[in-house]
DNA sequence: GCTCGCCAAACAATCGTTTGTTTTCGACCG
DNA sequence: CGGTCGAAAACAAACGATTGTTTGGCGAGC
């Protein structure tokens, strides 16, 4: 069911998925989906929550755990283009329909995304520190640059090219880090 | 009325946007929209193209110009924030509601948005040849980074900030160029 | 026998668009 | 300058279709 949801409002938009498309998805009256679920806009939280909660968990652990920084910023680029990847659909919704939720889910949502953001600085902010990366580097935008490589990959990413979703964080965290360290 | 659209669609997005909407915000039925426009969206495709040629008008102009790749790799970033920045609602539009166009229109949108991928690629196949560039940079992936710090402004950029567009274009390119200069 | 999943049908509301009619406005002529 | 005419712009109303959601009943499985 919400993976159902997820491929809809991945490929035709929140707003451009009614009922009626995700019962025909199902096999099911549109009337019926409401067996288990609470309404439309429940669904697409539960869409939004998943693809969060993928990108956050990789991103705890790897805040967590003890290696350089630099080594800490390239797993967290290549765990987020794997997570954008593996989980495409949900990745895809979470980026740009998680605005369409009204103001208290919003909200819970927002919570996530910040906690998201405050990781990366805070690892940039390790390497800086620990003179890993260079002084001067403004850690905001470097965490913007981090955040906007891997949050537009749904844009371009199709499975089936050539080089897997490790390769291509390899390869961005690599141009980053190079612009990064000292 | 374009303008009207872009800030509507930018904000509620193609399919959550009714012609009630659009109405309501010019002061007149929804009916008489259509003495302006052909249907809704002829509406959403001249914002897109507005969009569309915002960004490319600008970098035709570096991409003709005389200087070295890695001036006109900083002129494009610059300039693409400064555009994303300026025409905020547009650039919105353009990147994230293209894809509900039909296909025809579609197709047309598709071909600017290669031909801009490509002059990104060129600039930086220039700067590979005249050896400002690193040897075995990847072209493909470095040009994806670039469009994808620049594609994602419209994701967190709101007017006020502390730095101007310029400035953060300036920023983003200085990191990028870091990494990608021999 | 009772719960659960589903259907068929209906709900009011809204969707994008078309219609016929009226109002507004600028250009032209006397 | 005042008057007239035609085109453009706006309105009110309706079109059929679809929106998200609710309801009552029916049949199958624990």
């Amino acid at each position: 069911m919400v993976s159902a949801a997820a491929t809809l409002f991945s490929a035709r938009g929140y707003h451009g998925t009614s009922m009626q498309h995700l019962g025909d998805a199902l096999g099911l009256q549109r009337g019926s989906l409401y067996a288990h679920i609470g309404s439309k806009e429940e669904l697409l939280f539960d869409v939004v929550d998943s693809g969060a909660n993928h990108f956050l968990a990789r991103a705890e652990g790897i805040l967590a755990s003890d290696a350089f920084a630099r080594v800490k910023l390239e797993r967290l680029l290549v765990g987020h283009i794997e997570t954008a990847t593996l989980h495409l659909d949900a990745a895809t919704v979470f980026l740009n329909e998680w605005r369409y939720l009204s103001e208290e889910p919003r909200r819970v949502i927002q919570t996530k995304r910040d906690r998201y953001e405050q990781i990366v600085r805070l690892i940039i902010e390790e390497g800086v520190a620990a003179r890993e990366f260079r002084g001067d580097a403004d850690v905001r935008f470097a965490a913007t640059l981090v955040l906007s490589a891997g949050n537009w990959t749904y844009a371009w990413y199709r499975p089936g090219g050539e080089l897997s979703p490790t390769e291509i964080g390899k390869k961005f965290a690599e141009l980053v880090l190079r612009g990064l360290e000292a």
